[in-house]
DNA sequence: AAAAAAAGTTAAAAAATGTTAAAACAAAAA
DNA sequence: TTTTTGTTTTAACATTTTTTAACTTTTTTT
């Protein structure tokens, strides 16, 4: 999914540059020439990730500008770019509400990496959350397990975790005792048996990726292993 | 609530001076001469909400410093604080993981600013108006939720809040305790049962949005993922 | 090899949640 | 006040998930 960047910047030339950077950097990028256009169109459009600000603008300046856009939105992302370097105009940029100030002339990766935290801190990827083995991958995040690179299963919460623990564990044993206590907590005869049929449940899809096998090991566990 | 500062710098003199200031201010800040005391020291306790960690220093550079602490907190916000000014250095700073780089000399004026504008958005204060999710936009100050950056659709109070929290915690998951907690204050069947309803209502609209998915965890949750 | 224990398998029961519609309630308008 | 409108709750039925039960096979113990 691509980041919408709103860039409010009078020069033109620049505007035109930066625009194509942070495109070939697959950001979309909307421009708006100064402060008072681009507060009509915000008003219209809130849909953006994060804002690149000049301060120095024709009609409306950018401190006025995020002050009326603050008024609209306190959490949305801006950063300032600009050639006033003075500690007061810095200062007066973070009063405003901006979460970074970048002086020109900047180098443009640099602007990118302090947009990149920020975008990160904003909007957190969920972590890495696909685990592979053999033919199929096991999707943490969306709970569903993708079979040769096919078929999609949807998997219920306990499913997940089984599943979760024996593609973690690839190649390895894993207790009975450890998945239990696991998922449960504790340990008894029914939540044993209870156990034991969802392993029937997964080794059937298991079964189906020529590539993994599911190994049980009595009284000590399973081992999910991937086959070449 | 005093937030607590992790200072790592050698300059004794510096590291004072800065040290008295954001006191001044209203931090509790523990102070580090060097990379290698840092480590061991934060090994020891996590409890810190900001890192102020300067490059070059004896034993273990702020570099080294700093991957290590990202393997074991990928989230604690980190600022440089050095003289290295050159953008390789720079560049280097954030792909090891920080936040921000202030280059030495600088105002501690201007410090300060970077320093909460990083802390409000790690430790945020419940003021959001607008949250972007997939591609849409919860904004709740109108009460809408915005489709595809198209359809507008009306939230009556429950509906705001179960989305509120879902958009919240966006890829994490949000049991449903927690959500009648914060409804309701107390949990019972029927409420519950309300609960369910709201979330097959919420859930026919975010399937509209095909970055987006609802999916439910029986006994646990859900979890509002955004995709790709 | 026979008995006991553990695990595999399938089906049924129980619990939880999904879904739709109607009833109850509350706020605003006539 | 009554009517209208919008919101929340309850009810009824459907589906999914988890647990329990019953029966079978495998493994371990005696």
């Amino acid at each position: 999914m691509k980041y919408k960047i709103f860039l409010v910047e009078d020069d033109k030339h620049f505007a035109y540059v930066l625009q194509s950077f942070l495109k070939t950097k697959g950001y979309e990028v909307d421009w708006f020439e100064n402060g008072e256009i681009a507060l009509e169109k915000y008003k219209n459009n809130h849909f953006y990730h994060l804002m690149l600000i000049d301060v120095m603008m024709p009609k409306k300046d950018g401190i006025t500008l995020v002050k009326e856009i603050r008024s609209i939105n306190p959490s949305i992302p801006i950063i300032f770019i600009t050639a006033k370097s003075q500690n007061k105009d810095i200062l007066t940029g973070y009063e405003v509400g901006a979460d970074d100030y970048v002086i020109k002339p900047f180098s443009v990766d640099i602007l990118l990496a302090r947009m990149q935290v920020l975008l990160n801190r904003v909007y957190p990827r969920s972590d890495t959350t696909e685990i592979v083995a053999g033919n199929s991958l096991l999707d943490i995040n969306r709970n569903i397990l993708i079979l040769n690179n096919k078929e999609e299963i949807k998997l219920s919460p306990l499913e997940l975790e089984i599943l979760k623990i024996l593609f973690q564990n690839l190649n390895k044993l894993t207790t009975k005792n450890e998945l239990l206590m696991h998922l449960y907590g504790d340990v008894d005869y029914f939540k044993s048996r209870t156990l034991d049929v969802y392993i029937a449940k997964v080794r059937k899809w298991i079964k189906q990726d020529p590539h993994l096998e599911l190994i049980s090991l009595p009284r000590q566990g399973y081992k999910l292993v991937s086959l070449k």
